[in-house]
DNA sequence: CAGCGGATATTCT
DNA sequence: GAATATCCGCTGA
């Protein structure tokens, strides 16, 4: 399977609308890596929505910082961000400026390129394995905080673009509380905002907050 | 699949 | 000091 020769970005107008929207849309879209060794292409299964300043999951919760200043601009643009000292995760920014909501791309199924993503997740025994997981992706693809701020809706040779694919029927959409979340299961505060296509084996699984202590 | 310890930058207390 | 939008390698089912 490849990507079909129409590489034309979805436009901005597709991002500068309520996160809500946007996330569940987001699923069966095509995400366009180009590196120069050849381009990956990855089609979403798994996405989860945080809602800028109003929610406590969200990393722009307590305003800018030199990390997650790219959700305060515009929509459509990729906030990477580094993670347990080890990994990185990407979010497409939605909203108008200064919204600071934004989707985290979980997880998908390598539809081009696979032999590239194979040679950046060495751990993966299956190839649905290569995506499967917000870090997981983010490293098949090779993005790191050198794309944060990329606009995804740009045309030409850029790093990263989203592209139409082929959306998941709405009836094929499931959604649950989000993954790791501190907040989220338990104590009432659940944000159902993680959206997957159904059945889909791509998908990661759910894990509920765990508070790790550090060890001595 | 679930559960566990380990690795550790950024941010907040 | 301590938590976190995670993953890996292991054990056990």
């Amino acid at each position: 399977m490849i990507v079909p020769p129409d590489r034309t970005p979805l436009p901005r107008d597709f991002f500068d609308r309520p996160v809500l929207e946007v996330a569940p849309d987001l699923l069966g879209r095509t995400l366009l890596r180009t590196t120069p060794d050849g381009p990956i292409a990855v089609r979403v299964t798994e996405v989860e929505a945080y809602d800028g300043p109003n929610d406590p999951g969200s990393h722009a919760y307590r305003g800018p910082t030199p990390r997650n200043e790219v959700m305060f601009g515009p929509p459509g643009h990729v906030y990477v961000y580094f993670t347990y000292g080890m990994w990185f995760c990407m979010n497409l920014v939605c909203g108008p400026v200064g919204t600071a909501s934004a989707v985290l791309l979980r997880a998908g199924e390598i539809i081009e390129g696979v032999d590239l993503a194979r040679k950046r997740r060495l751990s993966a025994r299956y190839d649905r394995e290569l995506a499967k997981g917000p870090a997981r992706l983010a490293t098949a693809l090779g993005v790191d905080r050198a794309l944060d701020g990329t606009d995804a809706c740009a045309a030409g040779e850029t790093p990263l673009r989203m592209l139409s694919g082929t959306p998941v029927p709405s009836d094929q959409v499931r959604n649950g509380a989000r993954t790791g979340v501190a907040g989220e299961g338990g104590d009432g505060a659940v944000h159902p905002w993680r959206y997957w296509a159904a059945g889909d084996p791509t998908v990661s699984p759910y894990r509920a907050h765990v508070p790790r202590r550090r060890s001595s």
